[in-house]
DNA sequence: GTACGTGCAAAGACTTTGCAATGGC
DNA sequence: GCCATTGCAAAGTCTTTGCACGTAC
């Protein structure tokens, strides 16, 4: 499975030498090679001497003028970390992102916040500016240098599984929500059948939950260390809370009586708000697995909906 | 009085001198004077040729020390904009801001946005991160140069003044929401007695806006340019929107009924909202002149509340 | 008079360019 | 065989350092 991923990486790579008249060579791949090996963020020096390791011979000119092609075909992407150095960074099927530095270990926490986006968008609209790309970065301490920690050093997963983690935690996060509500609007409600919708749907709820947590419990395993890689996607679970429906709460709460024919209209609110969410989420990424998780839940969603939308026809037709 | 703040800088720099046991010359002099007498963002060489057509014989080296003299002493900010030279920018008084480059025309915007403040904090805290400074750059394309329009090229006021002007422009939004809400307080309050107190408070408020309205005046007259200058502080207005408090509608709205004394409170209520939202912007600036009119209107606003508040025990001694 | 300041030149750090030999295709 | 590639050296760019002379205090 890793391995596809890197296949697919130097495909890229070749295909960029075919299209450009370029010349595969020996050098170019184990340049291409080191980098992929290697995560992080890496300057022409630390590449040029991790290649060295295994070909003395090689300059560090070809370093420079390879990782500038890597570059340009979006393998790598060229970041400033503020140190005067031109750094790399994996950039394949790697979601854009922000890093926070710390001046005295370096060592780089990578993050994304829709949210911070979100601001930002509002900020540059204001000016009729049209951001092509952007650089945040937050230099300080980590806590382990503020506490004279030694940093781990274990080896960390890389941005995209992470990323993944995280839009699997959204998701999870989601369908959890959604199963509490239906729970919730079951026990509230005094109408038998509608009282069975919401509990039926709050059912297939938890099984989707329970299917992305084995998901995710799969990803744990295949990824060491991926349980405790820092948050990279920073979602605000309000944003979620925002979906859930308000019961109608013109009666005392406790006198909430709604037939199956409104509670599956409730549920398809739901379940449509839902799937417009993650359609959303999967359209602010790049290629990338937690692309696809997003937009595997919007499907999902879509399919929900339509389920519901069957059992809602058939106790009464639909008008139009 | 721009006079007076070029002395204080200047000041500020022999005294930096003085406490490091440098000594002050003609060409350090000139640096600062060319330093200061330019808005923008300036490189080493920028500066240096500016320096030349004063004196020749100035060597670019001494521009370099002395631009990191000024940078340590807080006059002058490093800042990187991403084309590998060290730019200078005006720190003094300054508040730190965020830039967004336009990369054709390479105009430069500055902002600042306490909302994308808050968002980031919340991502640094959840990594128990200590952020000391940062660099927020979004690079793109301007309105002008999208439209193939010349860049204006007039004088533009510096940052500080910018600054301050949107502190006025936020305060003066609430001062007319405060009035606007005591207005229409007073026109549903059925109360007599409560109605004038809303109608009087609400004069007070108008003749507060009023009053920073010409201030806004006075600042337009005396800078030229300020009025078109682009928005530097982005504020929400919902933010504003928030201190404002509802008004009892357990009744229907037409219906609302508050005597005096609960009309006080209320009042008492907003004021005491509005100083503390002031004082809390306050307290995010450096000493700038924006600060100190957040500092200003949270003053007026406790003083406000305190004469309401004197009214309120007027009516009915305080207990306790 | 002492010690910092200055300006020149030189060095340093990072990156790019020129060029002759090499090697894909 | 053509032409991109390579690695060396050299140059380029931005910045800092060394040093002898100058000058502020």
């Amino acid at each position: 499975m890793p391995g596809r991923k890197l296949e697919a990486e130097k495909e890229l790579f070749y295909e960029y030498l075919r299209q450009n008249g370029l010349k595969k060579t020996r050098q170019k791949d184990l340049i291409l090679d080191t980098f992929l090996g290697n995560e992080g963020h890496m300057s022409v020096e630390d590449i040029y001497a991790l290649v060295k390791k295994r070909d003395r011979k090689v300059g560090i000119v070809t370093v420079f003028r390879t990782l500038k092609s890597l570059n340009a075909c979006g393998i790598a992407r060229e970041i400033n970390l503020g140190d005067g150095l031109t750094r790399f960074e994996h950039c394949y099927q790697h979601p854009v992102h922000h890093h926070i530095i710390c001046t005295k270990c370096l060592r780089v926490i990578e993050f994304l916040s829709p949210e911070l986006e979100r601001v930002q968008q509002g900020v540059v609209s204001r000016y009729r500016f049209q951001p092509l790309h952007q650089r945040i970065q937050i230099y300080g301490l980590c806590e382990d240098c503020r506490e004279n920690r030694a940093a781990p050093t274990g080896p960390q997963p890389d941005t995209e599984k992470i990323f993944a983690r995280d839009a699997l935690r959204m998701a999870i996060a989601m369908q959890r929500q959604g199963c509490e509500f239906y729970r919730s609007a079951a026990s509230c409600n005094q109408d038998p059948a509608g009282r069975e919708v919401f509990e039926s749907i709050a059912l297939e709820e938890e099984s989707h939950a329970l299917q992305l947590e084995m998901e995710l419990e799969m990803m744990h395993r295949y990824e060491k260390g991926l349980e405790e890689a820092p948050v990279f996607l920073h979602f605000d679970s309000c944003e979620l809370q925002q979906l859930i429906p308000n019961l109608p709460s013109d009666l005392g709460d406790s006198e909430l009586r709604l037939d199956a024919r409104r509670a599956l209209e409730i549920a398809l609110q739901l379940e449509k708000r839902a799937a417009g969410f993650f359609k959303d989420y999967a359209e602010r990424f790049g290629e990338t697995e937690g692309k696809r998780i997003f937009e595997r839940c919007a499907e999902q969603q879509m399919k929900h909906f339509a389920s519901i939308n069957r059992r809602a026809e058939a106790i009464a037709p639909a008008s139009a």
